[in-house]
RNA sequence: GGACAGUUAGCUCAGCUGGUUAGAGCGUCUCGUUUACACCGAGAAGGUCAGGGGUUCGAAUCCCUUACUGUCCACCA
């Protein structure tokens, strides 16, 4: 044996044997007689990378974890199973690779058209692809990649259509005109979810409309109001009835303006009194909508105004706001401008531009319409019972059939559930799986397949990429066909991601299983943190501080960045990531690999007929090593993996090399008596193998290395991955 | 506006349901070149556990409160 463990040559050699033995297969488990048949299962579906890049921390860690679990449930003789997958995440990596498109040739997706587009979209994901199945392979990961799928392929897109077909005959997808965001860059809607508010500081200009003044930070947006709203309660309106016309000169004119009286309203805020602008204003369209009143369209979908506008229709919002403002003026209608306030302005989060929110007809998932659920296997519910989708989606979790980790995150989901709105799932881009229905005239046809016959076309939207990815514990598992993996894998065991998607895909997945299956997706919901940087900052690119997997990987080694991800991360927490961390668990990995280097340079096989002598102190050693075994055991069944580790990070180099070994050195040497020599001996065989296992799942490489070194009659097993617990 | 965290040694964090002189890693300092490992070993210094109040025989740990930091949610034009 070296003096080191060479991370860089031995790594991907161990992995490639595991790989190629099969044993990340639980079938072959069984075939090969490595795990019983009949054994309990363990399941768990790897979230799936977005092919817009490459892995970072995040993921490094994500897997880390994941793979811990694994191979700890393997371990203990469990029909383990962990699936392997990519998401095409439809509108971030149209949105990316649109602009890599126009940075590099300056052409848009109408120049390249549809089919192109989608070409070059594939291409990109195809090599986005490839790079993070290298990378989760580096990291280690004992998964079974015989099953590996993607959001948008062939069998996931049956999935999505036989669901989405399913929630339409419910009627529990349906086709309305909304209030949607609406992104004019990158022209498609928006969920609510993947709004980004960001402040501004934006002028708040105080105008006169007749006898009121209102205040207002998008005065572009003005044209066409003709209600004014104040509240009921407010005394300087109370001279006006809800309902009294009044006729003002306003940007373009006279108009006649309607008062409505409406609880809504901060008496505290500006003048207390506010024209509405429902067609592109969400609290706006709820008032309209409470008092019927009407709704005008002020800008369009690229952002232009329209006829309303007059003298500036056409123009693009952003440039005709200082005009208006001039126009304003010029009228004595401004009559003051608060430079210091600071606005909200709804972004795009997937790389797209600022929302306009517009009234469009769109397809909508109904989460408080009522219908009756066929086939539950919900505690608590059964067959027939009707229920709602946002009680389905609260009643697992209330009634801990799904538990999340750590708990203090259930607050978090129920308050999300409870301002939860219908979801818009309908995408006006191009890279997704399309709508499974078909129009010819006023006949609308919804199937998972196309109809026959003539003259029928396609909605050309395409599907919010959640829609996919909430189908993800079955799919990946074969649904809607009645596979053997869904019977076995389903529900599966735990989810593990990051909290921030939570409400993005933890959510939907619980919707998406207990309406289509009946039953809930995962046992355990474990949230991991944020992986930051040495000062507590988010990795950004901007910033420059991002560290990548990779160099890491390839400077430290897989085991000592598993472990630093690990160590000091407690769920649901962020964590900081230093070199100087990793550099410590490196150092540990040569600890692991000299102490049992040095035992088994000493190690003699044993003379038959001798008996090992244990002394007192041998038998509290064992017993003390037990006792670490039980703790960190009971650490990971609580999914305690920061504690787990520590324990046996410490164990090994503070009790077991520092003191055991050092301790029992000298009675390997001076053999004078062969009994209390043997003793020594399996003291530390003892131990050590023990350890290699304890240590396994977190430093798979180095622990496996070792176990090769062992003599034959201290392993029981081709791999240290496949030994007992 | 609502909710949730966090505030413990120079730095990063443990400290589970309250119980002896508050722990670890990194860093610092001293010593050590014993044939497993200098990616090492032995040892040391360093903390009024954010502030205040309370419960208790006893609190970093429970309760109240203040301050600061961070995060999430919400229809303040």
């Amino acid at each position: 044996m070296e003096s080191r463990f060479n991370h860089q040559t031995e790594e991907d050699k161990i992995y490639e044997s595991w790989e190629k033995s099969g044993f990340f297969n639980p079938d072959v488990c069984v075939d090969k007689g490595a795990t019983k048949s009949d054994a309990d299962t363990f399941s768990i579906v790897l979230p799936p990378p977005n092919v817009t890049g490459t892995l970072h921390m995040g993921h490094a860690a994500m897997i880390a974890i994941e793979d811990i679990m694994v191979r700890f449930e393997r371990m203990k003789g469990k029909k383990t199973l962990w699936i392997p997958g990519t998401d095409h995440a439809a509108i971030a990596t149209q949105s990316k690779v649109e602009g890599i498109i126009y940075k590099k040739e300056g052409k848009t997706r109408h120049d390249l058209g549809r089919e192109e587009l989608l070409r070059r979209i594939e291409e990109f994901a195809t090599e986005s692809h490839d790079t993070i199945v290298g990378q989760v392979r580096k990291m280690g990961a004992s998964i079974d990649w015989t099953r590996e799928a993607y959001t948008f392929d062939e069998k996931r897109n049956f999935a999505v259509r036989t669901a989405f077909k399913r929630m339409y005959d419910d009627g529990l997808i349906y086709k309305g005109y909304r209030l949607v965001n609406w992104d004019p860059k990158m022209q498609t809607t928006v969920a609510d979810d993947e709004i980004e508010w960001i402040e501004e500081k934006t002028p708040l200009y105080y105008l006169k409309y007749g006898p009121f003044t209102i205040a207002t930070a998008r005065p572009e947006t003005k044209f066409g109001d003709k209600y004014i709203v104040v509240h009921p309660e407010d005394p300087r309106y109370s001279q006006y009835n809800h309902g009294d016309q009044i006729e003002l000169e306003w940007i373009n004119g006279k108009v006649v303006a309607t008062v409505i009286k409406d609880d809504c309203i901060d008496m505290e805020f500006g003048t207390g009194a506010m024209t509405i602008t429902p067609w592109h204003d969400a609290t706006d369209y709820d008032i309209a909508s409470r008092h019927n009143l009407e709704k005008e369209q002020i800008i369009d979908y690229r952002g232009l105004l329209l006829d309303i506008a007059g003298e500036f229709k056409g123009q693009h919002i952003k440039k005709a706001r200082p005009q208006i403002i001039e126009k304003l003026q010029s009228k004595g209608l401004v009559e003051k401008i608060d430079e210091n306030y600071v606005h909200k302005i709804a972004t795009n989060m997937r790389g797209g531009g600022i929302i306009e929110p517009q009234i469009k007809e769109q397809w909508f998932v109904a989460v408080n319409k009522p219908f009756k659920i066929k086939n539950s296997k919900i505690k608590g519910i059964n067959s027939g019972d009707e229920v709602t989708l946002k009680k389905l989606m609260s009643y697992v979790v209330e009634s801990e059939q799904i538990k999340i980790i750590p708990d203090r995150f259930n607050k978090t989901y129920f308050q999300w559930i409870d301002n939860l709105r219908d979801w818009c799932i309908s995408r006006q881009i191009w890279y997704g799986h399309q709508i499974p229905v078909w129009y010819k005239g006023k006949e609308v046809y919804c199937d998972v397949t196309a109809p026959e016959g003539a003259g029928w076309t396609q909605d050309e939207d395409t599907l919010d990429t959640w829609f996919s990815s909430g189908l993800w514990t079955f799919s990946t598992l074969g649904w809607p066909n009645e596979t053997a993996d869904l019977k076995n894998y389903h529900p599966t065991s735990v989810i593990e991601t990051g909290y921030d998607i939570i409400f993005f895909w933890v959510a939907r997945m619980i919707l998406m299983s207990t309406y289509l299956l009946g039953e809930i997706p995962f046992e355990n919901i474990y949230l991991h943190g944020l992986v930051r940087d040495s000062q507590g900052r988010k990795m950004s690119k901007s910033l420059g501080n991002v560290t990548d997997p990779l160099d890491l990987i390839a400077k430290y080694g897989a085991d000592a960045v598993r472990l630093s991800l690990i160590i000091g991360a407690a769920p649901g927490n962020d964590s900081k990531l230093s070199e100087d961390k990793v550099k410590g668990y490196r150092n540990f990995a040569t600890k692991i690999w000299n102490a049992s280097r040095f035992v088994l340079m000493n190690y003699e096989a044993p003379e038959k007929g001798v008996e090992p002598q244990f002394t007192e102190k041998d038998l509290a050693y064992l017993k003390e090593f037990d006792e670490t075994k039980d703790e960190i055991t009971k650490s990971l069944d609580k999914f305690d993996l920061n504690r787990a580790g520590e324990i046996a990070y410490h164990y090994f180099w503070h009790t077991f090399a520092d003191i055991i070994i050092e301790d029992l050195k000298n009675r390997l040497r001076e053999n004078a008596d062969k009994e209390n020599r043997l003793a020594a001996q399996t003291v530390l065989t003892t131990i050590l193998s023990g350890s290699l296992k304890l240590l396994h799942p977190f430093m798979p490489y180095v622990t496996e290395a070792v176990y090769r070194e062992l003599p034959e009659e201290l392993k029981k097993k081709e791999f240290l991955m496949l030994e007992n617990w």
